[in-house]
DNA sequence: GCTAGGATAAAACACTTGTTTGAAACAAGC
DNA sequence: GCTTGTTTCAAACAAGTGTTTTATCCTAGC
């Protein structure tokens, strides 16, 4: 083997131009182009053009998950109640901590986020069956932190708090400059801490009296 | 003129497909399939694929700023300073009211959400510019039913919160499967109660002490 | 030195893409 | 009836797509 660089010279490109163009507006010569690979090189290392983004998706998402669970299980160790605030902080900030990696940090969670809204059921499918486990031990972690929490709110605010993740990840609306710079998504602590108050006071929120189909509401 | 439905049919296929399969992933020939009319239609109508995209989008944003503004205004009418959940309310039910429109909402939305967090510069802008006023209106009356809430958190917050709507008109996640059924993102009364609560309750969480780069968060 | 086999290279494959063309169909105006 | 302008249609256009093929390079192993 001359230099196993190919392969993941191949991946750093597919990644970078991917979180630009997005998964489908991105083609094979670009991408072998970019990574001064020949074009046959992508079927032959990764089989297709699918399997390849498999892989890019693959190589970012696992050690995330990883380090979510791994956290979690330290927090609930011994049947331990952990604190609301330590679980979403589990949750979220090991993918803002790739966010802020200056090595393919931005590129990499600009193209998860948006792979989470993408069209192609094939890639969506993809990550939320890598992220199924996660969610699943999650929800009951936080369960277990609010005892009042009915599982309907539960749910919902689960799926608002996983959407403004997702939707800064992807640096969507372009906070940033949009705040003037008092903002800046790639700083992982900053964006961390900002998420779980938010989130734990939303979590914390009163549940409505009304549980189905409601009038307007006037506080 | 014949029957002045062509271009509208062949919008009203352009959209659902667009929801389905993506902005990139559709054809021309597969959208004048759907709309039985000819191939050439697109471009006699249009002038071009991208000029039909945003003609798309903006049959459905428009209405839907147009209401958000006039709600608003009804809100802050004589200088009044509007309660946070009216506010919320004002911007956030008109989008849920349109997914839950049983003849175009889901495609439409699911695609708006979508093009947000999108990788193409073009609509994402395009979407972004008629946000922008939106966006800027709101953000002063939420920092007025919040006076103290610091720029920095109202910044961050708005985009959890923006991040929260997109992600849920988008279908991202199936909250409905996900949930048992408890929740449906297409019930727009309790879609906007629920989020206006979440948000409600993180626009109001405490600031936190520090502001610059942090330690872990033990509560 | 020579040879197997993994890696790279250039070219062609069959196919789809958005767009344009030129003719046909159609309604309305005089 | 003829013309006018709008709309529809089938066909072709040039360009770009993922994939496959065939040959060449290059390094290890003997």
């Amino acid at each position: 083997m001359a230099q196993p660089e190919t392969k993941e010279r191949i991946l750093d490109a597919a990644e970078r131009l991917f979180s630009d163009l997005g998964i489908r507006g991105v083609s094979l010569r670009a991408i072998t182009t970019a990574a001064r690979a020949n074009l046959a090189a992508v079927n032959y290392h990764f089989g297709s053009k699918d399997e390849l983004i498999k892989a890019v998706l693959a190589r970012r998402i696992e050690p995330v998950n990883t380090v979510r669970l791994q956290r979690l299980a330290e927090l609930t160790a011994g049947d331990a109640v952990a604190e609301l605030e330590d679980v979403l902080d589990a949750l979220l900030r090991p993918a803002f901590e790739l966010a802020s990696d200056p090595d393919a940090g931005a590129f990499c969670t600009r193209l998860i986020g948006r792979v989470q809204t993408e069209a192609d059921q094939t890639f969506r499918e993809f990550c939320a069956e890598q992220f199924q486990d996660v969610a699943e031990r999650f929800t009951a972690a936080i369960a277990a932190a609010c005892p009042q929490l009915e599982p309907r709110e539960l749910a919902w605010r689960f799926q608002f708090m996983i959407g403004s993740m997702s939707f800064t990840l992807t640096d969507a609306l372009d906070l940033h400059t949009r705040s003037g710079g008092l903002c800046d998504p790639h700083d992982a602590d900053d964006a961390t801490e900002q998420l779980v108050r938010f989130a734990a006071a939303g979590f914390r929120a009163p549940i409505g009296q009304k549980n189905q189909a409601g009038q307007e509401n006037t506080a």
